[in-house]
DNA sequence: TCTTCTCAGTCATCATACAACAGTTGATAT
DNA sequence: ATATCAACTGTTGTATGATGACTGAGAAGA
């Protein structure tokens, strides 16, 4: 398999250069996930792959340690590169999806709501009188943070993961903190202005003001409805606003 | 008599000697996400890191191959490593934490609970009648399976994936489908023996039953109710056997 | 039988060289 | 004076040879 002039015109997107080490990379990790190589098995030495796909040993390596890194493969020095049989540890990716804008942001929207409302019920049953203290605090920055005229988002969500650290499940926490950066950065901005903009603040600022509440009675159904309102509203919102 | 028994321990929990590149990896990673090198700043080039690491070229390069399968960075030819400046692609793992194994399971049981129970009640408003179909196929396959004295553990989880499915977001189905090696392959085991296994199994069977009818009905919320009741009892379960 | 040694195979690291690419500089032609 | 282009510098990408470290198994010796 010499390199078969794989420069004229392939989908050259804005990345271009497909990296050769990338190349055969993504060719293992066929291999392995579509069960070519099973779990345990010895994938072929550095000098056999270098044969068989015709590059060099640098290439080779930097493929390996991509998979490396991922998990996929764990290499032994003396012994060869096998196929990890604990295949629990490949990482979750968001996003490497064909869904259109709007069906993205809808469908992490959603997935955020139903991990969020129980989170709600555990904080509210868990909390900490620290936890609630630190609650109560992003409440407060968030609240002012809108009123001195900013968006208030990174606030926001400041809010919702200190909650969802208050449920003492750090998975729970960790998976909320990774799902920030999918919803804070979203640039189409609803440019309510005005009055209007006081009306949704306001409305917005209650629903905050009732998960907090909740939380700080320690009701856990309360906690729940109150997130699943807030989240709702969200959604619906999003669910129109990309529609137009 | 060569029985292939190559079962090997896995445990290599400490590694004894972490390769070099995999050292440097961590120490950029660490830098990048501290915050020490924001998004879109270049990485000190090859030559510079050679020398401020003192290492060879192989190493620095399979350390930024490593976070570059991450998304971490991108290299251009000709330019630069650069840091991400959409952080939105680092993947997102369970299990390096240092948690007991109790408090392990009890954590990732929580947060499969918290987004299965919505996704109950999203599969009752939206499933299709093919989605009600496969469903129903798949409560079969794990009675059967439960019944022929097997475990079922697999087709237990295969229900509950096909009904995530029936959400029709993929975001939630993938994640269900990524926590899914975490719960399945428990090795711990409660063996229960004779007439108390059939009694557990039938009210076991019950629970699915009941998720099953409410989502065929399409009852919000029973369907909610009733994946909430059967996790929490599962959960309940794992929380007092692992403790002894 | 048991221990020790040797050896071949493998990954890990180092070092060097060249190719491909991007940006800058400066000479040249008009 | 301006535009064009060639050369130069610095970067990542790829190739290659050499050496070290580790593993497993068989050979050699007691």
């Amino acid at each position: 398999m010499r390199d078969d002039k794989a420069g004229e015109l392939e989908l050259r997107s804005f990345k271009g250069r497909p990296k050769l080490s990338e190349e055969i990379a993504g060719q293992l990790r066929q291999l392995i996930q579509g069960g070519e190589l099973m779990p345990g098995t010895q994938l072929p030495t550095e000098n056999a792959m270098i044969e068989q796909f015709g590059v060099s040993r640098t290439v080779v390596r930097e493929a390996v340690a991509a998979l490396s890194a991922d998990g996929l493969v764990n290499a032994r020095q003396g012994r060869g590169v096998f196929v990890a049989n604990d295949l629990t540890q490949q990482p979750f990716r968001l996003g490497d999806s064909r869904l259109s804008e709007r069906d993205h942001i809808v469908q992490i929207m959603e997935l955020r709501l139903s991990l969020e409302v129980e989170a709600a019920g555990l904080a509210a049953q868990r909390r900490t009188s620290e936890d609630l203290r630190e609650i109560e605090d992003a409440f407060e920055r968030m609240v002012e943070a809108q009123r001195s005229g900013q968006e208030g988002a990174e606030q926001d969500f400041a809010f919702h993961l200190r909650i969802a650290e208050a449920t003492q499940n750090t998975y729970i926490a960790k998976f909320i903190r990774y799902l920030g950066p999918f919803i804070i950065p979203r640039p189409a901005r609803r440019t309510v202005t005005g009055g209007e903009r006081e009306v949704y603040l306001e409305g917005l600022t209650q629903e905050h003001a009732n998960i907090r509440d909740a939380i700080a009675d320690q009701d856990e159904a309360a906690a729940i409805e109150a997130m699943r309102i807030h989240l709702s509203r969200g959604l619906a919102l999003n669910r129109s606003l990309v529609q137009s």
